[in-house]
RNA sequence: GGGUCGGUGCCCGAGAGGCCAAAGGGGAUGGACUGUAAAUCCAUUGGCGCAAGCCUACGUUGGUUCGACUCCAACCCGGCCCA
């Protein structure tokens, strides 16, 4: 028993609230006595192609359940993402094309192998579709007389919405309880979630309790917020960092959260422990930039290897703080004959549009081998090995034909 | 179904016949300052053009007018009230 206690404190940590502990103790107490694996659910709906670190913080702690012998269900929500999750949308999702659905799901299960074990015994992938999909409307009346409408205006995201007076689809009404119908259709054990997903999953509970079901326990886990310091992190709103960033994106990402997310970042990405994590972000014991290069080559390792790790926080030192030039520059080929400075920007694909291009100049974000260019009509006549910057980020290497 | 209010640039939101590529804010980008952090400050923020200027844009489609984001009509979408 004494096991099962370490495994909940394990289990616990980074977690905001379980549904409850009491039940998950008791249910990892049965698995462990006649040896069968706790189903653990997580629901992923494919609206975005990628995956970023703000998923991986509930898909960690699948591995986590993983590595004491469970298994992960992975529920791919192609039907609910017809929908679009309500949750922290101020407005009525636009419906994905299968296709679109499709697409993202494929690369949702590749990207999933980052983080969780894909071994066969510890490893399920369902698409939502394959149950919901093929429901009759009496089965759909039924599921929806499992809840009332007060009930549905008590989540937040819809009692904001219908006080301010903005559009909630009926049809949004339904997300909750498909999702909690999966839970009943894959026998969950234990689903996983966001905060923001407390009511969905609590859903699910029910659910399963009126099909005799034992329910689910529910953990959630915070939200990362993403890199712009306030939202949440998604990939709509470009405050992200995927799976799939290089080494050298995900440390120049990381790189520029600001000083107080980084405690955030180093609980919900990393394992290293509480007490070091306090040191780690305490600005008299760590410098905080020192400690944001440490974060940084932690989470890469994730990703890549600890090599990885090191030739991205050198090359970021080497190129910001020794203001020294990037070691892969783009190349971009160009005809010999001289261009107008302005031009030349969009020429090497730097800007989208010539008034782009000459609003940077008049800012004084044009160089050209280090040299400030401030005139945008100036001719420039490409030389090989020239190098054109714009801003502090974007450079290009100019080869002539 | 009836009444009523509304749909504006990436987002929010002002404008109510010419002075409107459209106030203000947010965001974004560039610059200064830094630890490429945050905060702060400054600038820029539809496209093409060296420029004059031209084009595209205020839900959609037509109309009135020398001229429409502003007026009219129909339609589409949404809020609220009534049924």
């Amino acid at each position: 028993m004494t096991d099962i206690k370490t495994q909940v404190e394990q289990l616990k940590r980074g977690t905001v609230e379980i549904f409850s502990e009491n039940e998950l103790a008791e249910r990892l107490a049965e698995a462990a006595k006649d040896k069968h694996q706790l189903r653990i659910k997580l629901g992923m709906d494919p609206t975005a192609p990628d995956i970023h670190l703000g998923h991986t913080v509930v898909m960690r702690k699948m591995r986590q359940f993983q590595d004491m012998g469970h298994k992960a269900v992975l529920i791919i929500g192609d039907y609910t993402a017809r929908i679009g999750d309500p949750t922290g949308q101020n407005t009525t999702r636009p419906m994905l094309t299968p296709e679109q659905i499709d697409k993202n799901a494929k690369t949702y299960i590749a990207q999933a192998g980052k983080v969780l074990d894909m071994s066969k015994d510890k490893f399920e992938v369902r698409p939502n579709s394959e149950w919901l999909a093929d429901l009759r409307l009496a089965d759909i009346i039924k599921l929806t007389s499992s809840t009332t409408v007060a009930r549905m205006l008590e989540r937040d995201t819809f009692e904001i919405r219908y006080k301010a007076g903005d559009a909630i689809s009926l049809h949004e009404f339904l997300y909750p309880l498909m999702q909690g119908y999966d839970s009943v259709m894959v026998k969950a054990d234990v689903e996983l979630g966001g905060t923001d997903q407390t009511f969905n999953n609590l859903v699910g509970r029910d659910l399963q309790r009126i099909n005799n079901q034992k329910p689910q326990i529910v953990m959630t886990m915070p939200i990362l917020v993403g890199l712009d310091g306030k939202e949440k992190m998604s990939k709509s709103k470009g405050n992200y960092i995927g799976v799939t960033d290089s080494p050298k994106d995900m440390f120049g990402k990381i790189m520029s959260i600001s000083d107080e997310m980084m405690e955030n970042y180093y609980t919900l990405l990393t394992d290293i422990p509480t007490a070091k994590i306090k040191e780690l972000v305490d600005s008299q014991k760590t410098h905080p930039k020192q400690a944001k290069v440490f974060l940084g080559k932690t989470v890469i390792k994730q990703f890549y290897d600890e090599a990885a790790g090191e030739t991205a926080a050198a090359e970021f030192e080497n190129v910001f703080a020794q203001k020294q030039m990037p070691q892969d520059i783009p190349e971009v080929k160009i005809s010999p004959e001289p261009i107008a400075a302005a031009k030349l920007l969009a020429a090497c694909n730097l800007v989208t549009s010539g008034g782009e291009a000459k609003r940077l100049i008049a800012g004084g974000g044009m160089s050209i081998d280090s040299e400030k260019v401030t005139d945008p009509n100036k001719l420039i006549t490409p030389a090989n090995g020239m190098i054109v910057r714009a801003g502090k980020l974007k450079f290009a290497k100019l080869t002539v034909k």
